[in-house]
DNA sequence: TTCATTACTGAACACTGTGTTCGATATCAG
DNA sequence: CTGATATCGAACACAGTGTTCAGTAATGAA
């Protein structure tokens, strides 16, 4: 409603909010997200059941508002909102999708992303995942395509192949245990997903 | 006959499940999986509380049990148990998944399998899916694989991209009231995934 | 047909978790 | 200081779960 103005929030709001979120962070790692009750996310912040409801409608209500974090926690913001570019230095192989910061950063917090998305993962966290690296594969995809070529298989076909291969890898890999590097992962990601990509829109690397 | 097995269920109990598991499948469809209550099953079914009870531990476990056919009315049978051979004719392009009898399976039954793999799926049958498809697609590599070659790839995470490739798109196509034929997806996915696959395992159809 | 066995019935119950309400209390900004 | 706003927490109604048990019905074997 208010755009800017609203930035008097009241300090004790932002405290209970953060409270709420890191609570339920911390009891997914813990014991997985669909054992948690409401009860258990107010013990831990140490707040009222009435505050809970006066800012979430639910348990899900506050995974989705904290979400932006949440993917940013797991991916990386370095890959999610990779427009910088870099890539410059070597020409050789343009870079659709780095898989390898994506690997080294699950490797660093595997608790979190093993919670979040290996085994019984949290379904809506995967979507967003996929919906967002989609988006960014999408562009990137855009970038690369050569002056007025049309691909032979729609782009967002593609992207989506793209993120969806790459959310398959690494929760495989969580799930058997992180067996290789996360250089190894990216080499076989880019080894068994890219050859098919680079084939539809015409490129060579 | 079966002297031994112990195949003397009372009919009761076979018509029971069959009510029971019939019951879930319609509501569904109809209402989602999340949704659905025991008492919405019992009444569908026109079957007491506890009887449901003495046969299922929760819903869940119904859904579970049920699996198998589902699985099968999903992926089909043809490609769930493809230990026949066929192929035969035309050596052209040997073929380690064919997506588009998934596919044409999935749009006969489209509602049925939107509801369980398309949005907010049901994690556990896609899953299931997911390991019974990779394990088929293990075992055709390992049979076009030349002679004491080794890929540069282990055969298992080259299954597990194929298969979670395949859902992958299944659930894009379904999502987006599949935009394109059958055979155009099946089409989609051997160009996009394939090539990558065939030069891992040092194959060049 | 008879009859012991096995399966289904359905109401009652205890239990867990949800989401709301409301008066009392604490903390805010000005 | 003061009025506005946020939190507290107990109490409540509600929905769904899973169990129990005495009564009833169907089954299959003799």
């Amino acid at each position: 409603m208010k755009p800017e103005t609203n930035e008097k929030v009241d300090r004790r709001v932002q405290r209970t909010r953060q409270l709420l979120s890191g609570a339920l962070m911390s009891l997914i790692v813990e014991k997985g997200y669909d054992a948690i009750t409401v009860q258990n996310i107010i013990d831990r912040a140490n707040l009222g059941r009435s505050t809970f409801y006066a800012h979430y409608q639910d348990k899900e209500d506050l995974l989705l508002r904290g979400m932006e974090n949440i993917v940013h926690s797991l991916i990386g913001d370095e890959n999610v909102a990779r427009r910088d570019e870099g890539d410059e230095g070597d020409e050789e192989t343009p870079r659709i999708l780095s898989a390898v910061l994506i690997f080294q950063h699950a490797k660093e917090q595997h608790s979190l992303h093993k919670a979040m998305v290996g085994g019984r993962g949290i379904d809506v966290i995967i979507k967003t995942i996929q919906t967002h690296l989609s988006q960014h594969v999408e562009e990137r995809i855009q970038e690369l395509l050569p002056e007025g070529q049309t691909p032979s298989v729609p782009t967002q076909i593609t992207a989506n192949y793209l993120a969806g291969t790459m959310l398959t890898l690494l929760t495989w890999w969580l799930d058997n245990n992180m067996p290789y590097s996360p250089e190894r992962m990216d080499e076989i990601f880019q080894e068994l997903a890219m050859p098919g990509v680079w084939a539809t829109i015409g490129v060579t690397p």
